[in-house]
DNA sequence: GCCTTGACCGTCCACTGTGTCATGTGAGGT
DNA sequence: ACCTCACATGACACAGTGGACGGTCAAGGC
């Protein structure tokens, strides 16, 4: 068949990206500069949905060349506000309709954990005690955030989400000394608990190490 | 004053990133592909831990360059075997004795409810609806690998963690109409929308776990 | 008045992470 | 002989991360 060169069509017109439209949907609420979008983002979304500087600019400057905000004059400093615009706002509310991706999480911590049969027995657990009390911190956070009262329904359900998630983390942590504590024959620091129990499966050989 | 020139001193030896010591972490089992190195990751750290092919491939050759791994010869397809050196040990018992750096979560589904405010009602329930199947699948996966037994102590101590996790976005997202409902005295300062008053929680049967 | 400090504001860059397309090989079926 | 599908690698474009850097203004110390 004679190679269908492409043909030019509809043009696609690229879809936004959860970030880019992050920022129209904060910029809905008023003009901001790069630097505040930064600001605003991370104290309200910024524990579920990061954005760094370089990706506020770099998606600005974007969105300006679609025409879905436009740039104001400089300002104080080298300030330069951004409004939306008519064609943005569509975007956003066409962007919001669309049913979200899955999650993506990242734990480093869970990496080292699932490794660490290499590892002297207490090292994970001082790695454990010092991720443990960033999460005491940012759950004391949301509590009193909510009891702070004041959010918008949809916020505070955000908050919620953060609540269990760092309660979760907390149990987990709680019984992760239990769950790591060797059965028969290893010895570490602690006596192991009979309260380990079934243990005794190694089965999974795992030749050198 | 002289510019102090920037000391030469030891080389800042640029440390393993997270990725490519998972891959030193499982070539020590023995050799293995990039392939295959792709398929024992994602089965059992991809669920908190996610690598691409061109991740994998990039960061062998990257390794490979520091002597960190060595390539064999190709064999049967085009497949190239690793094999991780004494080097390759050393800095992945480095690397796994660092403390690991704090978890990131990016969950386009909140970025939805947090904007919900200018989205039909319905609409979000629907969202969760579409994200709690998969909820749900990963949880009973989870449990059934637990159940199935056979498993190293660590490895069902990040099971653990996933257990643990999908349960609180399921007790979440039970919890999600009742939060977004607007109900008695949940209306503070700002004004409470009017476009969203109706809807209740009409029978959502959840239940299980 | 001058100078330091630090918040503000943006840019650049190197590296890491993601997804798609291209390419080639071999095993098995028809 | 041909097709298809799993295996296997690589190139590339784009998104995301974090640090370095440079400029601007305000406030306070000397």
């Amino acid at each position: 068949m004679p190679d269908p060169a492409p043909v030019p069509g509809p043009v696609p017109e690229p879809e936004l990206n959860a970030t880019a439209a992050s920022l129209l949907g904060f910029l809905q609420a008023g003009e901001a500069s790069g630097y505040e979008l930064v600001g605003i983002a991370q104290q309200s979304i910024g524990d579920f949905w990061s954005l760094t500087r370089s990706q506020v600019y770099r998606e600005l400057s974007a969105l300006a060349g679609r025409g879905l905000v436009t740039a104001g004059p400089a300002g104080r400093r080298a300030r330069r506000p951004y409004t939306i615009t008519d064609a943005g706002r569509a975007a956003f509310t066409r962007w919001l309709d669309r049913a979200p991706e899955p999650e993506q999480i990242r734990y480093p911590l869970l990496l080292t954990v699932s490794f660490g049969a290499a590892l002297r027995p207490g090292r994970i657990r001082e790695f454990v005690a010092g991720h443990r009390v960033a999460h005491e911190r940012r759950l004391a956070d949301y509590l009193s955030k909510v009891e702070a009262g004041g959010l918008d329904r949809h916020l505070r359900a955000t908050l919620a989400f953060g609540i269990r998630y760092e309660r979760a983390v907390l149990a987990w942590m709680d019984e992760l000394p239990s769950l790591l504590d060797p059965g028969p024959g290893s010895d570490s620091g602690s006596a192991a608990s009979p309260a380990d129990a079934g243990a005794g499966l190694e089965g999974r050989g795992q030749g050198q190490v």
